[in-house]
DNA sequence: TCCATCCAGATTATAGATAGTTTTCTTGTC
DNA sequence: GACAAGAAAACTATCTATAATCTGGATGGA
């Protein structure tokens, strides 16, 4: 068959410039040039500049009206800030997650926080941790509220990669457990309360050297 | 003087659209299409389709790939949905604001709510709403969740313009008040309180009749 | 005979490329 | 340090291609 992929070229650049600046592999502060990245991808600058739009609305980029964009810093400051909004949001979508919650969906859980502990590196580790918040809280159904959520994961994820890349994993896999176990009890007072301390857990920054703000 | 104003079309026919659709001049679910708003403003579809990129960030309009975008449903659902988000942000937002808060601050924002109760439509009294709600949350200066909040007080407001237009005002003053009292003695957790209370009042819906979904 | 389904052509709309204009930044000169 | 000329980059318009939708009509079945 080899039907043509009929995804637009402007979401194929968004995600892979979202990609490469969660990754760290554009510096933060750095402009992007609309024709630069034209050229790389062998396109025109339109679906570039459609691109741009997008990643300014997850909160990756900022844009200046004639001056171009340039990728958002990664502050002590953002990063607690979009610590607290993941902590508020997160708890929101878990009580509302809570009564649809099945047997498999928290087997499934399990199995992602089995996977963080198995990960080998930091990417897996973050995938895993994802899967394992996507799991427990789009049973919520509130659309939206997940389209947040995930921009601000997305954002987190790239303090995850930028900073410090020692001290992941240890407490969270503890957290995960301690949520699933109150989830699988029915306290959902507990669950949420361990939920929204280990999110703002992640905000605290590192331990030991600054955030490598580059 | 009389400089141009170096303001990209994009934006401006993003704001007007906006506008727009909060108003209900354009119906819920109706088909944007590219070139004949594009007519309309007398430009190309290139401003457009970015304009649309923003508008679909708000959450106002929906895109399918290679379908084109269309204005986002008011149902009771979303609108819960909204109020909710709005809740946990707001008061996230409040928290942070509180040390920040002055005393001619909470005088302006006395002002806004006496500006409420002297509005005579629907508009001016969202509009004082609005400035209330603004002016004693943005000390808390985490411009992240503050553009977070802007987005979804517009959503509410597209909802008040669009279902039910009798009963606004007569609670939120009292609510208002409360919450301006609380902070003037610094009662954290009241204002907290009555300000979750508050917004998520206006995701209750209209009392009598059904909100008016065109 | 009437109705539903499906297909081909025409029409419409989205998406992208190319080219030109305007604004901003840079560099060289006084 | 200020200013002007040049370069670079953002922004928009026009044109083109491709995909989706709509129309009419044919076919098959009850």
């Amino acid at each position: 068959m080899s039907r043509a992929p009929a995804e637009p070229i402007a979401a194929r650049i968004s995600r892979e410039l979202a990609d490469r600046i969660v990754a760290g592999q554009i510096a933060a502060g750095s402009r992007l040039r609309q024709d630069h990245v034209a050229v790389e991808f062998g396109t025109s600058h339109v679906p570039v500049r459609e691109a741009f739009r997008r990643l300014e609305a997850q909160g990756l980029v900022e844009s200046e009206p004639r001056r171009g964009v340039r990728v958002c810093g990664v502050s002590l400051d953002e990063m607690r800030e979009i610590a607290e909004m993941r902590a508020a949001l997160e708890v929101l979508a878990l009580r509302h997650a809570a009564p649809h919650l099945t047997q498999s969906i928290l087997d499934e859980a399990e199995e992602a926080t089995r996977a963080g502990d198995r990960a080998g590196d930091v990417q897996a580790w973050e995938e895993a941790n994802r899967r394992f918040h996507r799991l427990i809280l789009s049973p919520c159904a509130m659309p939206r509220l997940l389209r947040s959520i995930d921009d601000l994961q997305t954002a987190s994820a790239r303090f995850l990669f930028a900073g410090w890349r020692a001290e992941w994993e240890t407490p969270t896999d503890r957290d995960h457990r301690a949520i699933l176990a109150a989830l699988r009890e029915g306290d959902l007072a507990a669950a949420t309360a361990v939920l929204a301390r280990h999110v703002q857990w992640i905000g605290q920054g590192p331990k030991r050297r600054p955030p490598l703000v580059r």
